[in-house]
DNA sequence: ATGTCC
């Protein structure tokens, strides 16, 4: 059905009316991608107004209208925003916390420490448990202070917002959040959530990059704490609300698209700025639930440990969510509304756009989580823009999540992981098995994409020690 | 992803 042309064994393209879908995969991955909507999807976006970019990275796989682990660029006049683009979890981010202590007395108290993280840690697919909870009035400070209102809270520290994507704050000019979206974010604050969502410590076990990872913080055999969540329910509310009141309004204008899951409008209009708002909103709100989260994580980690607490906050990145952006596209400079769904921001030394972070000289870090079972890798982008600054943002489903728990529940993954010396506990048994490592890709072959079509390099690989999950 | 299938 598709005509995939061969560029090299690590980029393959699709030809369309519009501009090429371009796909970064090898032949197993390609296979992969083949075997769901995935390329439909892609073909349907090269059809929305101002398209000016489609990519497919790795970790490729259907979504809800736009694939996960897909870029897709708009031309600011002339283009369309679509909440499909970004998904349900708004700002959906990782955060890796190096933690100054030797790994040794992390493993020496792993179930001590597994223990404590899954008492204390508001977890699962509840709505009333947080670390923090809030008022109206606060609850929108929140969603216009992001990160900061957090650390003037108490939770970290000023230095830590130099390694926050955006300093942990996007600037708001007007408040577009729904009522149901203020109601579902005063019990949340501090929350992480279930499905992929994770917190865990890891050990650093292989570095690639000596003078790059120290810049990070990372250091060979040190343990890091990787926190995986987004907006909770504020930014899920969000993503529903406006996709009802963008169906509304397309009806009302007689729009059509090629799908409906593909509603969108032009970026021109109000609702789609008000939209915009609202889910920036929502992308503060996680960057304030993550630092809250970190934090309160180190906290019970030290406490047991007995000592005070002493880290690094290595990076908070995002990988959901739709931003304005400035791109080379065929040697023409142009202003894009670039959508980043499941798929990580990438900035490379000396880019301007990191001229108030940590990382100017040398790249910030990515940070693409493997599964509960596997490895993850942090890496730092090569100086190219034939990405739009983009990469991968993990290992990607192969498995939808009705389908894995029919085909892995006779697996105990408990025993399993220990076997490989990792602790794991969860909420619910069918919780786990829609994240098991045979649900997804394999993260080392995702990865090893990205290396050999020279978009990133690698730094570090971390392995699990302990894994708590919603 | 999700007050997870009002």
């Amino acid at each position: 059905m598709f005509n995939i042309e061969k560029v090299t064994d690590y980029f393959y393209k699709i030809k369309t009316n519009t501009v090429d879908i371009e796909i970064y995969a090898n032949k197993t991955i390609l296979k992969k991608i083949g075997e769901d909507d995935t390329l439909k999807q892609a073909l349907d976006i090269t059809k929305l107004p101002g398209i000016k970019k489609v990519l497919l990275m790795s970790d490729a796989h259907q979504g809800y209208g736009f694939p996960i682990g897909s870029v897709a660029a708009f031309d600011y006049e002339e283009g369309i925003i679509s909440p499909g683009g970004v998904g349900y979890d708004i700002n959906c981010g990782v955060r890796a916390i190096s933690l100054n202590v030797d790994v040794e007395e992390v493993q020496k108290n792993a179930e001590r420490i597994l223990y404590g993280l899954y008492a204390q840690i508001p977890k699962g697919a509840v709505s009333d448990k947080a670390i923090y909870y809030l008022n109206e009035k606060k609850l929108r400070q929140v969603t216009f202070e992001g990160a900061e209102f957090a650390i003037k809270n108490g939770f970290g520290e000023k230095l830590d917002l130099q390694a926050i994507e955006d300093n942990g704050r996007i600037e708001i000019n007007n408040d577009c959040l729904t009522n149901d979206a203020v109601e579902r974010g005063k019990t949340e604050l501090g929350s992480l959530g279930s499905g992929n969502h994770f917190l865990e410590i890891d050990k650093v076990e292989e570095i690639f990059d000596k003078k790059i990872a120290s810049a990070f913080g990372i250091y060979q055999n040190y343990p890091i704490l990787l926190l995986h969540t987004g907006s909770r329910g504020l930014g899920h509310q969000i993503a529903i609300d406006y996709l009802r009141l963008f169906k509304e309004n397309a009806n009302q204008k007689k729009l059509s698209f090629p799908n409906k899951e593909l509603t969108s409008l032009p970026f021109s209009d109000k609702l789609a700025k008000d939209y915009f708002e609202a889910a920036n909103q929502a992308a503060n709100y996680a960057f304030a639930n993550r630092q809250i989260l970190g934090f309160k994580a180190l906290q019970i980690i030290f406490e047991i440990l007995k000592k005070p607490i002493n880290y690094t906050l290595i990076y908070d990145i995002v990988h959901n969510i739709a931003k304005i952006e400035q791109h080379n596209i065929n040697g023409k400079n142009q202003k894009l509304i670039i959508h980043r769904k499941g798929a990580t921001r990438a900035f490379y030394a000396k880019h301007s756009a990191l001229k108030n972070s940590r990382y100017f000289e040398i790249g910030h870090p990515i940070l693409i989580p493997g599964t509960m079972g596997s490895n993850s890798y942090i890496l730092v982008a090569n100086e190219s823009d034939q990405t739009l600054n983009s990469i991968c943002h993990g290992a990607g489903r192969v498995l939808g999540r009705r389908q894995a728990i029919k085909t892995l529940k006779n697996q105990d993954l408990i025993a399993q992981l220990k076997q490989k010396g990792i602790l794991l506990l969860g909420d619910s048994k069918k919780g786990l098995l829609e994240e098991a490592p045979l649900a997804y890709k394999d993260i080392d072959e995702v990865i090893d994409i990205t290396i050999k079509a020279n978009i990133a390099k690698k730094v570090a690989k971390l392995k699990p020690i302990l894994v708590i999950k919603g």
